[in-house]
DNA sequence: CGACAAACGGGATGGTCGTCCCGTATCGTT
DNA sequence: AACGATACGGGACGACCATCCCGTTTGTCG
């Protein structure tokens, strides 16, 4: 690869990201390629469509995310572990729009896109989820759907992208949603519609 | 109004709410006038722009979700009506796809625009929540803000629009977030378990 | 240095969509 | 029945955007 190709492809990358970071999926190719200071062309060549560009930033960061999983899973209590990923995936979405529209589904589905290139974001979601499960830090019969839902409704409080103290709030609401309810008890109805 | 005008007029809003209730604000002009039977020259005359008849449809549910509301605070105790409005607006939503994209802050601000056209959307979501809070069914803390993202991630849910059973695990899950934690004066709240 | 392949820039292309316009058809009143 | 006002249909228009293409430039190697 010449050295100017490699150089191009770092700079559209790296303008991709903050782009995409605060304007998500809608900023268009040719604002891109503009930040990046190179043409349009460029952009096309090294990422042939919009998506296959969207998709290289969003798993630079689930590749980081799965990382910390993993950190979490093997150094804290399964408990804590889950609700600081959580938490921790939340503050990452409002770090970068791109990754919060794609956990929302707009876009691509990250996990398959994660698991196409090795990532395996599924199953630390999973350990991480079922460890929380068998502690009884978390409602025995959560799903993962359940807690990224969960995500999506955090980041989609007003002000979630710029507030952080109301992401703190809505994650400890969340948060409070997912636990074990005190001292569960499963024949136990709720709410009823009027 | 000359009569087939009205006539017209009624046949394009009919069939934009189902246009936009399964398709939400994506649907084109052109699908809504070809649905409804008439050009999409028709369809602009009646609706100058693709937004105010997405609004008209809009706000003919939020009247609706009003009157509810209003039912429910008259009839129930706070923190039974709180929690019934929260599952009522999600499954309402649920519905109608272009309602939840409303609410998820896509296409237009739903409060201005019931304001606008004097419906209190604002008012009865402020009353229902002062109320559940005075009586101790949530956290003392909670914002209209909180509540709103939940019911967006409640929609976020995979399946949310067509498995009625996950969106009621998912109610759940988020009202349990809302309520307000044990110790804080539990002048016992919705979920009462009889 | 010189030549060739690789990469570049950015305009052309094709597609989608909302809005506007105007010749034609229909309504409603005289 | 006739005529003016009103509404209709659907094509024209303009804006936006991703993708492709090609004449030109630049890096690399002999």
């Amino acid at each position: 690869m010449r050295a100017d190709a490699e150089r191009n492809r770092a700079r559209v990358l790296a303008a991709a990201m903050t782009a995409f970071a605060t304007g998500g999926l809608s900023v268009s190719v040719a604002e891109i390629a503009r930040r990046a200071g190179v043409g349009t062309g460029t952009v096309s060549r090294h990422f042939p469509t919009k998506e296959s560009l969207y998709e290289a930033i969003v798993l630079l960061r689930v590749g980081e995310i799965v990382d910390q999983a993993r950190w979490l899973a093997a150094t804290k209590d399964p408990g804590t572990a889950f609700f600081a990923f959580f938490a921790h995936m939340v503050d990452q979405a409002a770090a970068n729009r791109g990754l919060a529209e794609a956990l929302a589904g707009d876009g691509f589905d990250v996990e398959a896109a994660a698991a196409r290139t090795g990532l395996d974001l599924d199953g630390v979601e999973r350990e991480l989820l079922d460890h929380a499960r068998r502690a009884g830090a978390v409602r025995p019969d959560l799903t993962w759907a359940d807690v990224k839902a969960l995500i999506v409704g955090c980041l989609a409080r007003e002000g979630a992208f710029t507030d952080a103290e109301a992401r703190r709030r809505m994650i400890e609401i969340a948060c409070a949603g997912l636990a074990a309810p005190p001292g569960h008890d499963p024949s136990r109805g709720m709410i009823t519609g009027g």
